[in-house]
DNA sequence: CGGAGATACTTGCCCAAGTCAACGATCTGC
DNA sequence: GCAGATCGTTGACTTGGGCAAGTATCTCCG
């Protein structure tokens, strides 16, 4: 059924979908055991969004559960005509009321959600506590992975363990990918990583990882050239989380950390079609100071040297 | 809000729910991205459901939708109307019809599937590919833990660009994780990598992937040792992978890879407490030929050496 | 200050989605 | 050969929810 090249990319859209189809049958299971209850499901929703966040007004509500502004009007009145809900006029906005439940309102509430609660048990239940528990942190996984209105908050750390094959995983699709290196660059990463894990003196070298979501975006290491000078390596950020300014912290952190070591100055090496770093590195203070021109990666290219000075702080 | 005590499995099941509403939430965003389409999402369903998986009956359907019986046969009598579908009474049941999509059905799907993977794509290409992975891996294990016996289809590949540091980073997270080794193996292991991309003759040396759902999943090598033997190394399954039969298949491929390759005999070296390889190799006809203690990795090891002859086809 | 445009909420109108019950035709097991 | 299930259809009905217009209020900006 399918005529198109089918690249990893693509099984993975077939993957999400198959599993959104999944979970649509699955929370129809989930509604019809709930089916004796009074309350359809969106009803259901609202009640329970209003039992959780109280002091929201009708369109936080309708925002929140993606519902039809009309509809969930109608919805309101009856809950407030059963004695359920009652609304209080927001005195600094004549156009809003906040919607709170009342002790009938949260009584009918309690009840639902016991039996909500009682039906994820008894699915929970089935399985051993160790499927549990991973079954939990995928769903936040997910959950994380999907709602990222806000910018997801990031962090800079030390390496750990799959860190370094992270690095040369990601040097090497990358590369592949926006300038099509081919496998000799990432087989030179990975002997920079390799003799980086092998052995480093960690008051004098350092290799660290831009993390977001628990999922590294970049990294940046740096190593001992001489007893005077530190060498930048291995700057890199994913496509999809440039742009937030991470690869200019990782610059800076690696020159905070190397006129910490006392080095004297710093140095890196790189090529001229890669223009984003070049930025990053005039930014922080870098100026080039030689370009050779070399055949590698299944490329020709001109390679430069950066420096700077490191003055103590 | 809640007076009861609170347990993990509180915490689970409040987990679970929270999921639940979430992916609630997420499939109605999902479902406006589709509203200029002619078909409502329920039509979508059946129309998915019958390119998917052709020669069902109107009850089959009705079952696997969760949709009543009723309502899906008007849904199916429009359909054919519009010459969609064509139904072809069964032979051994009169009662019975299969339901097959017409040429037209076919193309109307294509359209819609090609909308709907539009969208997901576009949900994933905000997010990096390492983000992608964890996604639909934990998309799967979600799947995987609340339907028993759903399948998960995977296959052996070649190595890609960046598939090398995939290696290097999934067997120093494992193993640091499973048994504490520290970076001196995943420092080896970049270097087996390493040496392997820098120079392989691919007559003779392979390195392969084994994928699912677009997510690397295990791993296995084959290189040269001498003329005559050939050396299987990096074999590695994820944990979450595991009891597919994947790890066998992996060495039965690397096994065919060597015999054409014209190798008379292959070798592997492993450490004792690694009993789930062992029973692989076992079962694929390796023999244990020497065991050594060594200190290597941060621990107290004994390295085995397994042989096995490889008589051609 | 005043007007343009947003926002909060309501209402009427409408159709899609789904339920329920009854019915004929056919199969299966005893 | 009959009872009871299963497959599929139909008519009558309820519910769920989208859409657009309208009122009242707020906010911003000149």
């Amino acid at each position: 059924m399918d005529d198109s090249v089918d690249t990893p990319l693509d099984r993975q859209i077939a993957a999400f979908r198959r599993f959104t189809r999944f979970y649509t049958r699955h929370l129809g299971v989930l509604r019809e055991g709930l089916l004796d209850s009074p309350y359809p499901l969106t009803e259901a929703r609202v009640l329970y969004e209003l039992a959780q966040a109280p002091d929201l007004g009708a369109a936080d509500l309708a925002r929140r559960l993606g519902l039809d502004a009309g509809y969930l009007s109608r919805i309101l009145r009856r809950f407030e005509t059963d004695g359920l809900l009652a609304r209080e006029p927001v005195p600094e906005d004549g156009r809003r009321a906040t919607l709170r439940l009342t002790e009938a309102g949260r009584q009918e509430f309690a009840v639902l959600d016991a039996a909500s609660r009682g039906q994820v048990r008894g699915l929970l239940a089935r399985l051993p506590d160790a499927a549990r528990r991973r079954l939990v942190a995928a769903m936040r996984t997910v959950e994380a992975l999907l709602d990222r209105d806000a910018p997801a908050p990031w962090l800079i750390r030390p390496l750990g363990p799959g860190d370094g094959g992270w690095v040369v995983e990601s040097h090497g699709r990358l590369y592949a990918q926006e300038y099509g290196w081919n496998a000799e660059f990432e087989a030179l990463v990975a002997e920079i990583v390799a003799a980086f894990l092998r052995a480093h003196d960690p008051a004098r070298e350092g290799g660290w990882i831009a993390e977001r979501d628990g999922v590294p975006v970049g990294s940046v290491f740096v190593v001992r050239q001489d007893a005077r000078t530190a060498k930048l390596r291995l700057l890199l950020v994913e496509p999809e989380a440039r742009g937030l300014g991470i690869g200019r912290r990782l610059v800076e952190h690696a020159i905070g950390f190397a006129r910490g070591a006392g080095y004297a100055r710093m140095t890196l090496w790189t090529n001229d079609v890669l223009v984003a770093a070049r930025r990053i590195y005039e930014a922080a203070g870098f100026v080039c100071t030689a370009r050779e021109p070399h055949t590698s990666f299944g490329k020709d290219l001109i390679s430069e040297t950066w420096e700077r000075a490191l003055t103590p702080e």
